[in-house]
DNA sequence: AAGATGTAATTCACATGTTAATTACAAGGT
DNA sequence: ACCTTGTAATTAACATGTGAATTACATCTT
């Protein structure tokens, strides 16, 4: 097996389909000056419930000392709270705010039209096929070592 | 349709996806205390010959401002070589260096037997049919806007 | 030739990625 | 109680990502 050239290779076309697809997302977070990784880290708390930092930096993909400064962004601006753990003065659960809360809502509209043009441009069944073919992908490279 | 949940977004699974495969080549670029992007405009560079930065910010898919820093770190390492081009003394040709090449070839090897390891684990036609919608959905995005 | 406009590269400022080291606790063993 | 070991979070140091501003040239216009 020849070395792949950099036009077929999958660390770079996973490098470029992400860019294509967050550059239809970043115009939005722009205009609410947060970040994508901030808005990733509200996303993961809205949905779960709130999380310790550990638990939270592995569902947003995030490293420990990104979330550590993203953690203390967001609750200067008000959108998460923290509450330390009885018991163990280390840990800390990480909670969205009602602040957070209406900034996802505010965002909705806009963030499923985005998704809907995607699928249109890509098609629903592609899309579909790409994201269990990524998840399968993640898969036999996370747990076969 | 309802907004994605983190679990199954194109933008988080793309994410993840690059994640699991650099692991397996960090360790390589490390042991020769190079990052991933100056191994990026290496290979480049030793695809297409000399570029002049703007051409190598897109193939190597670097912003300018990151291409600058990596191009002069690389410049003092010796790896690569820069000439200004003739009639317009904005533009600099960029082209690798002998050790630049001999860098490359040191680490072929490796490189190969990486990505054979990971088609061995994910499936050569799955690898071939992921990187063929990765392509498809850089194009659907960039070309239709 | 002078000024307006466009382009390539760089610089700035700040956020995140990345690895290694450190701090703060917790739990177990003696 | 003390010491070791393990774990969660942070800090440190440096590289890159990102958008805005700036610099250095080219080119076009008059």
């Amino acid at each position: 097996m020849l070395p792949p050239s950099t036009r077929r290779s999958l660390p770079m076309a996973l490098l470029r389909a992400r860019e294509v697809i967050m550059a239809h997302f970043r115009p939005m977070l722009a205009r609410h000056d947060i970040t994508e990784q901030q808005w990733r880290v509200l996303r993961v708390l809205a949905e779960t419930g709130p999380l310790e930092a550990t638990e939270l930096a592995n569902r947003a993909s995030i490293l420990p000392p990104s979330l550590t400064r993203i953690i203390k962004a967001m609750e200067e601006r008000g959108f998460i709270t923290r509450n330390r753990v009885k018991d163990d003065g280390r840990r800390a659960l990480l909670a969205i705010s009602p602040a957070g809360v209406a900034l996802i809502e505010e965002l909705a509209p806009e963030r499923v039209a985005i998704y809907e043009a995607i699928e249109k441009r890509y098609g629903a069944e592609e899309h579909e096929r790409l994201l269990d073919m990524l998840e399968s992908l993640i898969q036999s490279e996370s747990t076969g070592g």
